[in-house]
RNA sequence: GGACGGUUAGCUCAGUUGGUUAGAGCUACUGGUCUACACCCAGUGGGUCGUAGGUUCGAGUCCUACACCGUCUACCA
């Protein structure tokens, strides 16, 4: 074996292993069966810090699985990201002199295809690299053409039901992308802007005016109407008057009263340009008023927004601000600030614009909803359910059209000379030469809403797909960051409820669990991202601290879905941890590297018929350690889980039991072997390299780690029934621990730690005098000192430790003095406790209250205390 | 405006249904390197659990109010 652990090496090594052996491809061989969906990551991405925690999680989830004989099918993939992958190609094109409209819709699908080979499947092996387990076998992309079927065919059943529709309305607009947005796509910034007031002349009387407040005065000469609350005093007798317009003398426009305005806001009055602004829009609806355009497609004011034609919007509003101020009809202007909405991917504001676009009224939401209060599916952490509630309660059609080129084209034809025909299907109409094709592509998102149906191939329905879709759907657990609950992971189950209607519900969800995890920051706090270029490369972490190092450091410091302070100082925590295994299966290999099992069987038959205290203490509470954690895996508790793993390894295994065997004459690899068997089945999931090279290293079975089991019971009924297990032994063992630490404690604090010619004392308790016996030649080599002789008298000026055991001294040669300070401490530390002790054992309530086990505990505690109380005041 | 999360040691975080003296890792400090490991070992220090009240025999844990940080949500232009 190496003598040092050099990950790159076994990371590479096994890597290609596992994907030449295809080692994680699901069998559908009638086990049972866990599934994972993978989120798709961009198809054009590169790895960072989000992907590596959630697929470490799923990972660790796969793994554990497969350890416990499930059939595991993770599906990965990629999606095709519209407005991403557009963008970046446009960029480039950019660049050149080019775009996309000189060069057509052909040629550019053509590019982005271009750009797509070149740099999409980049993650893959990112991903690979980082270990994960995925079934390659089932990579799938978004826009495969079964896949792409799957999308179509979804769109036409849910036009044919009423469920898609096209429509006129206020959409999210953004002017660079030119194309519309869900409301999920943008991001509301706080902005700092003015608020104007201004003046409406009023037609009727002239010489008065009424007063209006806006952000926007760009909009003006889109404005139909002038509100006011219908029981604002102020304003009542203004209702039903006309207002001049400003900057058009032939157009008034009329007042009128609408309970959307708040009084108390600006002037209580409110412009009304309804093809500019949502609140404005259902005015305008309401009240049947016009809807004047006065913004183009990039944001640059239109014919209808005369004098200011051709202005850009922010341009715009400067001048008109000026226009006003010049007519004297501004009254104010103030610095504010208020929520604007951007568009997530070109960050500027959006413009809500009037267009028509394509529309999904959501199937399935009170069903949707039901599932989660029944707990069909459950989340993790709770919580998240009612942000999941809230949404479903409050969910607004989804508009589903992009004016893009990039993505699954709409399947909807119109008729060239009959403009009312319309044509929805897959395949398009049979005589294309007659029908123009909608130009708008679907929103990414209604491709990957159908993600668990589309990887399963749903549409598929021969017998064979039929059973691998019944034996792997619905998935165990969907692992993914909260950003995108709504985006994706409701859309997910509307559409899997809507499309499997003829399965029963607790098929029809796509995922039985839904963990959400954090968010990684950085060291300060801040959400990681590329402008901030605070988001380490995940392929540079590896490089340095290992994949298995990497996995553990950062799944130790996630806690459920806390968001994450990343430091690579975590890391460096995971990469020593790895070299600390590494060298405790070296040091056991050293001992005898001749041994090799076929299995646990084998390992069990090597157990000798006799143990001493400690392999018993070792194993008994490997027993407890692995109950616990599968209760904490069970529970979604990965990082309490890994750090009981280092904590139990390090401390009781390498820091106290291979610490006892090596001054024991005899002692039983098997044992080592049992234990260290075991902690690396548990670790597999977090280090799934270094556990595989040790587990071969080491021979602990012909195959592979992932194909060990994980039977607890019939390990726990061979060994119980094997030995017998004496619970004052183990406890034995467990204050001896204890005591240790104050025997090196005392030494170490009268500056001997180091020195092993020390002789002690001990004034024995009578009830730990046996004990003591027993182990005494350990304790002193485990110590360090020469010997450690009984007696009935501890000198009292000697620096002394009293413990349950009993009084230990130091005998010391030169004229070090007793520190009685530390002495006087101890004993006040003392009394305040039995004081505490004895006033709630005095208190009767306390008894008749609490619990029989709580009053023994204080009770015990208030004896032993006593005890060492005693023992110290004869030393002063 | 509403909802949710956070506030515990210098730092990052645990702390399960209220129950004995609040834990871990890192850092700091002291000492060590005796045949697994300096990516190591032994030890020490460090906390009035955000603030103020309340319930209880007993509160980090439950209740109320407040403060600060963060996230989501929202038609105050």
């Amino acid at each position: 074996m190496e003598k040092s652990y050099r990950p790159e090496d076994i990371e590479k090594k096994w890597n290609k292993y596992w994907q030449e052996k295809r080692c994680f491809e699901a069998k559908n061989d009638g086990k049972p069966t866990f599934t994972v969906f993978m989120p798709p990551p961009n198809v054009t991405g590169i790895l960072h810090m989000g992907h590596t925690l959630n697929n470490t999680i799923q990972d660790v989830l796969c793994r554990w699985a497969r350890i416990n004989g499930k059939d595991v099918l993770w599906i990965p993939g990629t999606d095709h990201a519209g407005i991403a992958t557009q963008s970046k190609v446009e960029k480039v094109l950019k660049k050149e002199g080019l775009s996309r409209q000189k060069m057509g819709r052909e040629a550019f699908l053509e590019r982005v295809q271009a750009w797509r080979k070149e740099h999409g499947g980049i993650i893959f092996d990112q991903l690979k690299t980082l270990g994960v387990s995925c079934d390659w076998s089932h990579a799938t992309y978004t826009l495969d053409p079964n896949y792409s079927r799957g999308v179509f065919t979804a769109f036409v059943r849910l036009y044919e039901q009423g469920y898609i529709y096209k429509g006129k309305r206020l959409v999210n607009w953004c002017p660079v992308s030119q194309t519309a947005l869900s409301d999920e796509e943008v991001i509301m910034k706080p902005t700092q802007a003015f608020l104007y007031t201004f003046k409406y002349p009023i037609v009727e009387k002239p010489g008065t005016f009424l007063n209006i407040a806006t952000t926007r005065p760009e909009t003006i000469m889109g404005d139909v109407a002038l509100a006011v609350h219908p029981e604002d005093p102020r304003y009542q007798a203004l209702i039903g008057l006309h207002a001049q317009c400003p900057f058009d003398p032939k157009r008034t426009i009329p007042i009128i009263a609408d309970a959307v305005v708040e009084r108390e806001f600006g002037t209580g009055a409110l412009k009304i340009t309804p093809a500019h602004d949502p609140i404005d829009f259902a005015v305008g609806q309401r009240h049947h008023l016009p809807f004047i355009e006065v913004l183009d497609i990039r944001g640059v004011v239109n014919e209808n927004g005369a004098p200011f034609e051709g202005m850009d919007r922010f341009e715009a509003r400067k001048a008109v601000v000026e226009a006003l101020r010049e007519k004297g009809l501004l009254i104010e202007e103030k610095p504010y600030e208020h929520a604007v909405g951007y568009s997530e991917r070109a960050d500027v504001p959006i413009e809500p614009r009037l267009s028509e676009q394509w529309f999904v009224r959501y199937p399935k939401v009170e069903e949707a909803k039901r599932l989660a209060e029944k707990e069909l599916i459950h989340f993790w952490p709770q919580r998240w359910i009612k942000t999941y509630l809230h949404w479903l309660n409050n969910i607004q059609d989804w508009c589903i059209s992009r004016q893009l080129w990039w993505g699954h084209r709409i399947p909807v034809w119109y008729h060239k000379t009959d403009k009312n025909r319309v044509h929805v299907s897959i395949e398009g109409p049979n005589d294309p030469e007659n029908w123009e094709q909608d130009p708008d592509v679907l929103d990414t998102w209604f491709s990957s809403w159908l993600w668990p149906l589309g990887t399963l191939n749903w549409l598929d329905k021969s017998e064979e797909n039929q059973r691998h879709f019944n034996a792997f759907f619905p998935s165990h657990t969907l692992v993914s960051g909260p950003d995108i609950l709504f985006f994706w992971i409701t859309r997910m189950i509307i559409s899997s409820l809507e499309f499997l209607e003829d399965r029963p519900m607790e098929q029809r969800l796509p995922f039985k669990n839904i963990y959400l995890t954090g968010i990684v920051r950085d060291a300060l706090g801040r959400k990681m991202s590329k402008s901030l270029g605070n988001s380490p490369d995940p392929l540079d972490l590896i490089k340095n601290f290992g994949a298995d190092g990497v996995r553990i450091g950062l799944l130790s410091i996630a806690p459920q879905g806390q968001d994450i302070r990343f430091d690579e100082r975590f890391l460096t925590q995971g990469r020593n941890f790895c070299t600390k295994l590494w060298n405790a299966c070296r040091f056991r290999q050293m001992q005898d590297a001749t041994t090799s099992y076929h299995n646990l069987n084998d390992l069990l038959k090597a157990l000798p018929q006799e143990l001493n205290v400690y392999d018993k203490h070792l194993l008994l509470s490997l027993l407890k350690l692995m109950k616990e954690y599968e209760k904490l895996i069970a529970k979604y508790e990965f990082s309490s889980a890994i750090k009981l793993l280092q904590h139990t390894f390090k401390s009781l295994f390498c820091d106290d039991y291979l610490e006892i065997q090596k001054i024991q004459s005899s002692h039983c690899l098997a044992v080592q072997d049992l234990f260290l068997r075991q902690i690396l089945i548990m670790l597999e999931p977090y280090a799934p390299y270094i556990t595989e090279e040790l587990w071969a290293q080491l021979h602990y079975s012909d195959g592979l780690i992932q194909e060990a089991g994980w039977d607890i019971a019939t390990l726990e009924k061979f060994l119980t029934s094997r030995y017998d297990f004496k619970p004052e032994e183990f406890q034995a063992v467990e204050t001896l621990r204890t005591l240790l630490e104050e025997l090196r404690g005392l030494k170490a604090e009268n500056g001997l730690a180091s020195d092993k010619n020390v002789e002690m004392l001990v004034h024995l308790n009578p009830t730990h005098a046996k004990l003591f016996q027993q182990h005494q030649s350990d304790l002193e080599k485990l110590v360090g000192v020469k010997e450690i002789h009984c007696v009935t008298e501890i000198p009292a000026d000697s620096p002394k430790v009293v413990t349950l055991w009993g009084t230990f001294a130091i005998v010391l040669e030169g004229k070090k003095q007793l520190d009685t300070e530390a002495l006087k401490q101890d004993i006040v530390t003392l009394e305040s406790y039995i004081k505490t002790a004895e006033q709630k054992l005095a208190n009767p309530r306390f008894i008749d209250h609490a619990p029989a086990s709580v009053v023994e505990g204080v009770k015990k505690q208030l004896q032993e205390n006593q005890q060492k109380l005693e023992a110290l005041k004869k030393y002063l």
